[in-house]
DNA sequence: CATGAATGAGCGTTCATTCAT
DNA sequence: GATGAATGAACGCTCATTCAT
């Protein structure tokens, strides 16, 4: 690679001002239909749009998946290097995670293949991308576990799920009630605070039964009596 | 049915006796394949798993819709009576909440039909298993808001919103690391309870100028000093 | 068939009271539906129209053509009839011919499915109800033979045809410009009158020699010589 | 073709080598199918019959009823043009008429899909086709009127009416009795001939009680309600 | 190498006909 | 005999992919 002087002898010569052209017009068109409409959309029009032949698009790219992991790893890559910027800008360890919470829900809420393949490649390990974001959200933990904001025992799992989780939330209400997302956020985010002493649960188990968790408040159920032999069926 | 003497004296005996059974073939072959694969499922599979012809399942179902609306209706019922179920049978408030995310995200997650359909009902008044899940989901909120254990100014909506997020969450998880999401869900849970006074953000405006959220604070406070407003105990 | 009596003593006993009332429910019908939309109706719409079963109307018509052939032949026949009524009403023989035209052109226009079948069947001399029209213009045919009124050379054929070609003229234009056909038929039955003594054309040889006439003689006309260069002026 | 020595300085040569070709073998196996079985064929067999595969036959005809008007257009203006040209030829103006009829019949009958589209359209003036024979039609009127030869009162529509309500017959005896259409023609024409008298009806008022303008005029019952005699059934 | 025409499996749906009740 | 549920071939159409130019 590093010695393209031996190829340029070679019979390959040009070709490429094109062919680099039309790749990137090709992603950069697949890109805007992705975010748009998902993995389901038609290669044409991703052709159509890019301003080349399917026949091209299809020489650059055999198979439709190619394209689309081509793209989403882009597109993952650019966007995990948005919200790392909103990060670091905060001077603050908390805001730094809030910060980068708001920036990435933002541009993963308006990216549908983003969502769609997010879901499927959660723990493929071979998605490049994914690992990126890890990069990331690994420092952000570090960085508000060591100044104590963080609550014990999360994980840049947990961190990372909870974008996921938090994308699909963002998606749904985006449109039409925006601020819905960032109450939500806001909660998510109360519950990763230091004051909270409780270990989180490690394993499987069920959370149901710490749960209540308050002893002291008893939950002697005041309310619902009615509601509490209502008809099961 | 216990009573099928009464039978002998009806007059519409056996117009369906493989009718009715088809019809649930049908219904039960669809709510696999729906759960499963989503609403992009070929028809014909669905026949062909119910073991009818792809002309009596038009005959059932008129259009693809009818089936799909029809499927999702019943599973939709049937998952937010489990998750009541396993509400009211927890006697604290709290608790209730809590097994009723649980219970309802075990069975969210593993329909993916459902999980699609949520996310575009959302805020359909009309599709009304929506309403049924909200009603439920009111009289936990009613509840653990009367016993002082939610904090205030978290709506139904927002309960909802939460489920709904959780539900690619553990879509995500359950079938690698299953425990992960009971991980979140307590995170997400612990920010709920009332401890937390600050209120919820109420319009879209970004959360991230509040980040460290302690209104006393302010953000000036950057890395929580002496642990802020002091722990919840 | 005549001996009924013997039958009374072998096993068909009384179903026929109902199975002749639905039989008779389905061939009327059948009729409605046929007229409306032709032969290329779903016969579960007869079905449903006559109140019987699908199976019962395959019961009594094993196929789709049985069922259309035996109500074509009943509307076929009662239509000849009504135009052969409106005939022998009439005491000219010219105008009886008129008034059969007229009469039949009615019924005719507002019969998809007899004029989809009469092309079909125009010489299959096993289309029984051909043969009852034929026999109605034949006597309107001879009658005005008779009285000297029909172009010498016309036959039944030809006029059976005429009615056939109009039919269609009649269907054209019998909603939007009702007036219209009566145009043609005036246009057409005039071509029929006896003034004209050119003997018809009576083999496939084209009529263009014949036609405006010799060349020659350009529209000087060479039949109807007295009122030849009179024009109608 | 003849001077291929240009093709080499063009630019855009092969594109459609065999495009072009594929293209004309849909139109003609189309032309072919709907000729003979009408506007219902199934486009596989336009496929099947063409050598292409279904998805060519959409590529070029994104719908069935793209195919079908392209066609139908071609065919209706290739014989109403054959139709031209016989009218054109003819010296006589009646002879131009005879032949025009002559001609157009011909084609006509042997085309279902045309005859189907000339009901549909009749009135319609946004086929474009039916526009072409007006006009070739409506010069022929003019001339022939100018003639002399035409009955007073004539209009284009008439004979328009007249086109279509014949094709009917020879569609139905072209290939049985070819003669037979050629009688009917020669008598429709010779009604439209100038020598009788009778102004021809322009309401809907029915012409029975003109009937054959009989001095004797036997018939005195003028009005007789259409269904003289109702429906026997 | 670019192009876009060609391909055909597959999808949602209809409807004449059969068959168990 | 009456019923209507069951059947599957066929239809109009889409779209990922291949191939000749």
């Amino acid at each position: 690679m590093a010695v393209d002087g031996s190829k340029t002898t070679t019979r390959r010569r040009a070709p490429r001002a094109d062919a680099v052209r039309n790749r990137e017009s090709i992603i950069e068109a697949a890109s805007q239909v992705l975010a748009e409409q998902g993995t389901a959309v038609d290669v044409r029009e991703i052709a159509r749009l890019s301003g080349v032949g399917i026949g091209t698009l299809y020489r650059h790219f055999p198979k439709k998946e190619d394209l689309v992991c081509t793209v989403l790893y882009l597109d993952f890559s650019r966007w995990a290097e948005s919200a790392r910027q909103a990060a670091i800008e905060a001077e603050d360890p908390w805001a730094a995670l809030t910060d980068f919470y708001q920036q990435a829900l933002s541009g993963y809420a308006r990216h549908r293949a983003i969502m769609e393949n997010f879901a499927l490649t959660w723990a493929d390990p071979d998605m490049e991308g994914i690992q990126q974001l890890r990069l990331v959200i690994e420092q952000l933990c570090t960085r508000a576990d060591a100044a104590g904001v963080l609550r014990p025992g999360v994980t840049t799992d947990d961190l990372l799920l909870l974008l996921h989780s938090l994308g699909h939330a963002v998606r749904s209400t985006d449109q039409s009630r925006p601020h819905m997302w960032n109450r939500l956020l806001r909660i998510s985010l109360d519950g990763l605070r230091a004051y909270r002493c409780e270990p989180l649960p490690t394993d499987a188990s069920s959370i149901s039964t710490v749960a209540g968790g308050m002893p002291t408040e008893g939950m002697s159920a005041p309310e619902h009596p009615g509601r509490a032999g209502g008809p099961p069926g």
